[in-house]
DNA sequence: CGCGCAACATGACGGCTGTCATACGGCCCC
DNA sequence: GGGGCCGTATGACAGCCGTCATGTTGCGCG
């Protein structure tokens, strides 16, 4: 653990919009954390007893199903807060968090961060707003799951990837997320031998190649159409 | 529309904890509106110009999922805002709000809501403490709808319906909700067909009987082990 | 190099469930 | 009373998709 410098406070979305002297305070408080691939940040119903955000890197949110299966709820990436409503309404965390990559990970002590969410309303304001995005972006998904067939789901899935991360590159959009077949599946609420089954036939039909460090979106429109039934 | 008095405003969790001088600045600029049932409070898309809570009655609200149909993301009663995020963050309503009873509300102009948050941070404060629980509730909705079967999430909303509001009467639990087949499939996320055949075959088997004015839940156990499954 | 493990791949099979079609009872309104 | 509409009910049928089973490939490791 480490002492963070202002520069890399000014990554995190919800520090950004501090006064100078504000970060400070923060910088005082806070202390970076390295995370290797794979290694688990918290797990559900653990005490929320720290705010976590992250610096680099990303990780995935996800809940366990009445089964025993799990379902991710959201993969957050450099300048997201983590578990940010459970520090602040002091319950158990709702979900668990494991990084995807190696990852950077600013952590403040919950006494700490009631202290500076006391001494900046404009705190609580961002908790609001960030809140806010992932309600409507929950209620969205919640939409898509009921009704729709699998492969839809996987269309849109994969035109989110593209307008989030995607760049123009290797003949084609490059989403650079390396996801298993398994953490597909989860994403979209299916099982892993439909979600292998629908990317061997992407991966036949040019739609979308696996790389080792991603994949490539090499037909969008056939995407689009997809995603529309 | 009338002026509501300070007893009405105890009545809504979010006005409850304020001071009785807080409330009457409250009081000030709310007024009181009725609607019939089945009526369209708002609808997705339209502009937050406006804070409104519930004081007698029940809404649903829904969304309408990419193929045109439409999922109940929550049904809120006595007590509960609706739509507050999306005043507080000035963007537009992410789902639509109708009456599933005559209902009677109490509405705040943007202008003066804003004005309300300022005086008051225990508003805020409220506002994200009521962010949470919604935020939890549709995870744990999310986690559900994905992987199960109909008839399990059937078991467990009627649950929940029975822990919610249901009472010991007329030889099992009644759960005083008239809600339609449909209203029922959109609130699993399935079709009403399906909603029809499952609730039928409950009411020949005795588990749960369909009334004028609600359901009364017979066999409890037998929806404790499908909701297992 | 051989072993073992994890991820990926493919096929068979069955059932849940969505879709289509039809019918019945209650209610409002003319 | 008759007609139309809405909600409920029931059956036939197809197809997606979950489950089970079996192979293949790639990688780390001794």
């Amino acid at each position: 653990m480490s002492v963070p410098d202002d520069d890399l406070l000014r990554r995190i979305a919800l520090f950004r919009r501090l006064s100078p002297g504000a970060r400070a305070r923060v910088a005082e408080v806070a202390h970076l954390r390295a995370y290797d691939r794979g290694e688990l940040i918290f797990a559900e119903g653990d005490p929320a007893d720290v705010f976590i955000a992250i610096v680099t890197g990303r990780v995935k949110v996800f809940k366990s199903t009445p089964a025993g299966k799990e379902i991710i709820l959201e993969i957050f990436g450099a300048g997201d807060p983590l578990g940010a409503v459970a520090v602040y309404e002091n319950v158990p965390f709702p979900a668990s968090a494991i990084t995807l990559e190696p990852t950077q990970c600013l952590r403040v002590e919950q006494a700490a961060f009631f202290r500076l969410l006391e001494q900046d309303p404009v705190l609580v304001r961002g908790l609001l707003s960030g809140l806010t995005l992932r309600l409507a972006e929950l209620t969205r998904r919640l939409a898509e799951l009921s009704g729709g067939r699998v492969e839809t789901r996987f269309a849109r899935l994969f035109l989110k990837l593209c307008d989030q991360i995607g760049r123009q590159e290797r003949g084609g959009i490059f989403v650079p997320m390396a996801l298993s077949r398994q953490e597909l599946a989860n994403l979209t609420g299916t099982t892993i031998e439909t979600a292998i089954r629908i990317m061997s036939r992407w991966q036949k039909e040019d739609v979308v190649h696996t790389e080792k460090d991603g994949f490539v979106v090499l037909d969008r429109s056939a995407l689009n159409e997809t995603s529309a039934t």
